[in-house]
DNA sequence: CCCCAGGCACAGC
DNA sequence: GCTGTGCATGGG
């Protein structure tokens, strides 16, 4: 919950429990490692957690003779990909470039309403200057507007490979590479997609002396292939520990 | 005062 | 195509 996948930024945590809702009133939770989901919403939250993932076989096959990766598994045992709402990880990972995790959770915390995330519409109806989003308002408020006004179609991208779903989602203004692999990998579930942020690039040259964004892709598709989300989730979170 | 944070758009080669 | 720069805001 706390890795920087869309729920870090979209659950509410109180105490050593996290909260969601899902559809108004019902409420999702989760704490000790356990998950409960009210009625109705146990397909959800699978969806959610990708409670599908054979996790144990793909980590065993993206660690194979890869001593950094057999660390960064044992390390987060337990660390698992999330898929999200596509509009939900586009909102936040709008919000989260040039920005720290700290800020974008409030920046995004101020963006839910009664219901949730606010929609598109409500995107383009709010007040948000009380937010200091600063720079990436008007990408927000126009990537709510192209969506709210049917003139982008976030649910074409899901029947796009990754190459073509990201060229179609940096569209988008203030969408680059890396927010598109983004939301991607944690709002559409594609787990090819690697994104190469920051904290991704120190990893890859100081544990595979690799640089450059295209080298880097170029790399994981080929090392990891499928399951490059997975490695890419692994890294992140050690790179961002141990700097 | 500085640098940095889950980058991007835009200009200038 | 690649490389440099400005960008709102807050924290260290």
């Amino acid at each position: 919950m706390d890795s920087g996948q869309t729920p870090t930024f979209t659950w509410k945590k109180i105490g050593e429990k996290h909260y969601r809702k899902i559809g108004g009133k019902q409420e999702v939770k989760l704490w000790g490692g356990k998950l409960f989901a009210s009625g109705g919403f146990e397909k959800k939250a699978r969806e959610l957690f990708r409670l599908d993932d054979d996790l144990h076989k793909i980590y065993a096959t993206i660690s194979q003779g890869d001593d950094i990766m057999q660390s960064a598994v044992a390390e987060y045992s337990g660390l698992r990909l999330t898929k999200s709402d596509s509009w939900e990880t586009t909102v936040c990972f709008l919000i989260s470039q040039n920005n720290n995790i700290s800020r974008i959770k409030k920046i995004v915390s101020g963006l839910h309403g009664e219901k949730g995330i606010f929609s598109p519409q409500e995107i383009m109806e709010a007040d948000l200057s009380p937010l200091k989003i600063g720079y990436r308002e008007p990408y927000l408020r126009e990537t709510a507007q192209l969506i709210a006004e049917n003139g982008f179609s976030l649910e074409k991208i899901s029947k796009l490979g990754l190459d073509d779903g990201r060229e179609a989602l940096m569209e988008l203004p203030g969408v680059g590479p890396k927010v598109a692999d983004c939301i991607i990998l944690y709002g559409f579930g594609k787990t090819n997609a690697f994104p190469t942020d920051v904290w991704i690039k120190k990893a890859m040259r100081k544990y595979y002396a690799i640089e450059g964004e295209k080298k880097i892709q170029e790399f994981a598709e080929e090392k990891w292939g499928e399951n490059a989300g997975f490695a890419q989730q692994l890294l992140f979170c050690k790179a961002r520990k141990e700097p």
